[in-house]
DNA sequence: AAGACGAAAGTGGTTGA
DNA sequence: TCAACAACTTTCGTCTT
């Protein structure tokens, strides 16, 4: 789908002061700075649920710095000279009283922006993360801090979680652990932040796909694009079997290359896979069972071991 | 000796009363 | 708010290559 003119309202802020870059492919919200991707739109449900889930509602409710507009975090001030015009004489003590609040509450928040902003990029750039994802990260970053959800947390925590949301939210899944590397942040934490952050937001995110994960894995093994497309294959029917519902998708993308690599030969063993995953031998060899019992696999490796031998 | 296997106990989070 | 529960981890002993 190309067109995306359908687009009338913005699905952050329900404004409709959308701007059209239509030489970049992107959709500008000129009241709340979101960028609309076109890939988003199109392939993220996410932002569709957020949109009818009345977002509207909940995005207005609460502390007057909701009406605050930044754009790009830089802070607005309330009204302008010319609309000094406008007021009444006692409506004047009011209005300036509004601005040195927004002027308070902007400088504040600018300030602790400007730091989170600065770690992000850090880390964001440690783990080599696309643009748009760092883009994201800082957007969902913003919002919690305008909501006040870093109160009682650390910064560096929260642009974590931000961080982590972002990622699974562009089919770019980095593990906790990683990013607990990158940030030297507890995994705990980031978990913590993270899920407390979409939540409070209202940002929906479905369960990464194991598949997600294949190409980083496998790469990092050191394992052919035959092998790493077989462990595709496998994920495919392994989630046709149901076998993946409910389980942790690295588990199960580390149990598939392991597999894979089995059958092509290029045997791994479960400690390396295991360590490029994040998770422990044991689960790698839960999922492997798994996979061996609902799907023939065994036939395979044991031609494998039969062509090695010859 | 290293790797694979699996049992048992522990951890942190979710769910449902 | 608390207990049951599922998934995963840690640890450790045993079997296989």
């Amino acid at each position: 789908m190309m067109q995306q003119h359908y687009v009338k309202k913005c699905p952050e802020c329900g404004g409709i002061n959308l701007f059209y870059n239509t030489e970049k492919g992107e959709i500008i919200c000129r009241d709340c700075g979101l960028v609309v991707e076109e890939k988003m739109v199109d392939t993220s449900q996410e932002w569709r649920e957020f949109d009818s889930e009345g977002s509207e509602k909940r995005r207005r409710a609460g502390a007057p710095s909701t009406y605050t507009q930044y754009d790009q975090g830089l802070g607005t001030e309330v009204g302008q000279k010319a609309d000094l015009f406008k007021l009444g004489t006692k409506n004047k003590n009011k209005f300036f009283r509004l601005r040195k609040w927004q002027y308070r509450i902007s400088t504040a928040i600018e300030r602790n922006l400007k730091l989170a902003l600065a770690e992000l990029k850090r880390v964001s750039s440690y783990l080599k993360l696309p643009k748009q994802v760092e883009e994201e990260s800082a957007r969902i970053y913003t919002l919690a801090v305008q909501r006040g959800l870093v109160r009682g947390r650390s910064m560096e925590s929260v642009v974590a979680g931000s961080l982590y949301a972002a990622c699974r939210r562009h089919d770019v899944p980095r593990t906790l652990d990683e990013l607990s590397e990158a940030s030297g942040i507890e995994k705990k934490e980031i978990g913590r932040t993270y899920r407390f952050v979409t939540r409070e937001l209202g940002i929906k995110i479905l369960p990464s796909n194991p598949v997600d994960y294949i190409a980083r894995f496998a790469s990092s093994l050191r394992l052919k694009p035959e092998t790493q497309s077989k462990a595709i294959e496998i994920l495919e029917s392994a989630q046709r079997g149901e076998l993946t519902s409910g389980r942790g998708p690295t588990g199960i993308a580390a149990a598939a290359l392991y597999v894979s690599a089995l059958i092509h030969g290029e045997k791994r063993t479960q400690r390396e896979v295991a360590d490029v995953a994040g998770v422990t031998e044991v689960t790698i060899r839960n999922r492997y069972k798994e996979l061996l019992d609902e799907l023939d696999l065994e036939k395979e490796i044991k031609k494998q071991k039969k062509g090695k031998k010859e």
